[in-house]
DNA sequence: ATTATCTATAGATCTATAGATAATGC
DNA sequence: ATTATCTATAGATCTATAGATAATGC
């Protein structure tokens, strides 16, 4: 008990990790706050110390998990001077990232739940679904801005649909021929003009 | 009190039509048995009679949603030979269909939450979902059949994919950004084919 | 003195069931 | 006799708050 304000920061991240992963892989209705703070080996009772209400923390988990997809094409791109798209496209749409939604892209596992959420949350998204179309854009050579904006903005409707449809499906071959489709095609799009 | 075998197929109906408006504008958790018997002119004691569980209700409701779209797509149908792939895709990525989840498609109302739903509110989906990457292939006019079905796959994710950013986002005109650039490159892409 | 966390609980849900009531349908 | 619906409620949640405890930090 008691502790110091450093320790109280890091309690509130690890709380906010937690969130975010669990919001994407169990829905912003998956879970409560009692089993939630339990997960990070705390009571229910110190969560409003650290938020002003479960909205809140909606709000922070969901800007944390989207930090989360920037951060590993932001780490890909550390490796060589840039990722390609065709690879950004391969790791989105791989079975790798629809068997783990928890650390994959919030807008595959949330958006029509954000959708539902309050004004603050959605000014979160906006700003990311800005980021995301400016990265993508970035990453097709070879057109001028105007389209390769339009193309970024294609690109990404496509990944974040098919990621959803391929998890809603039972039918795994259903399922991956859906990954692999959209991947092929979307990569045939984005070289032909190149 | 009392009534018909007829009248209790009505109800049910009436119930199952409610659920599936209700849940694709509020999400599966979006609200209780009660509140939905309500509108229905019910009270919650009569639910049991008509479902075994809450999840029995989200499968039927799941899947008498996916068949409002192809209604509209069937009827749209009957006034000419065939619809056209612009038309629907127009259709689909317009501000209504955005501001109108309740009547709208399921896919991009509730594709993560059904991720999580049981196996048959699931296999119900795949089987949509197959229905209508058919669908869309018919009307790709032009093309061998396996490419008809990867271009699909593709138009099908993108429309849901764009639908389901396009209502996330706060800014208003992010969101027309959206629908609009996704449906001109898939009328363009959709033609430079045929 | 302040505060991060704990225990305990109020008050509002929510799903599901039990038993009563009033209609259908043999 | 059967059954579609009703009223009432059990039991399990869930969010948020009150007050106690034990640490930090002036």
């Amino acid at each position: 008990m008691g502790h110091s304000k450093a320790q109280k920061t890091r309690t509130h991240k690890r709380i906010v990790s937690i969130a975010s992963k669990r919001f994407r892989e169990k829905g912003l209705a998956g879970f409560g706050i009692a089993e939630l703070m339990k997960e990070a080996g705390l009571t229910v009772g110190g969560f409003y110390k650290h938020f002003d209400s479960r909205d809140d923390l909606v709000t922070e988990a969901v800007s944390s998990a989207f930090g989360g997809w920037k951060r590993r094409v932001d780490a890909a791109k550390t490796g060589e001077p840039s990722v390609s798209l065709a690879q950004l496209i391969d790791d989105y749409l791989s079975e790798a990232h629809r068997d783990h939604p928890g650390t994959g892209c919030a807008f595959s596992a949330l958006a029509p739940e954000i959708a539902r959420c309050d004004k603050s949350t959605r000014a979160v998204t906006s700003e990311q679904v800005r980021n995301d179309i400016q990265l993508i854009a970035g990453l097709l050579l070879g057109k001028d801005k105007r389209t390769a904006r339009s193309k970024a903005i294609l690109t990404f409707s496509a990944l974040v649909g098919a990621m959803a449809l391929a998890r809603a499906v039972s039918d795994q071959a259903l399922s991956r021929e859906i990954l692999n489709a959209v991947a092929e095609l979307l990569k045939d799009s984005g070289l032909e003009h190149q």
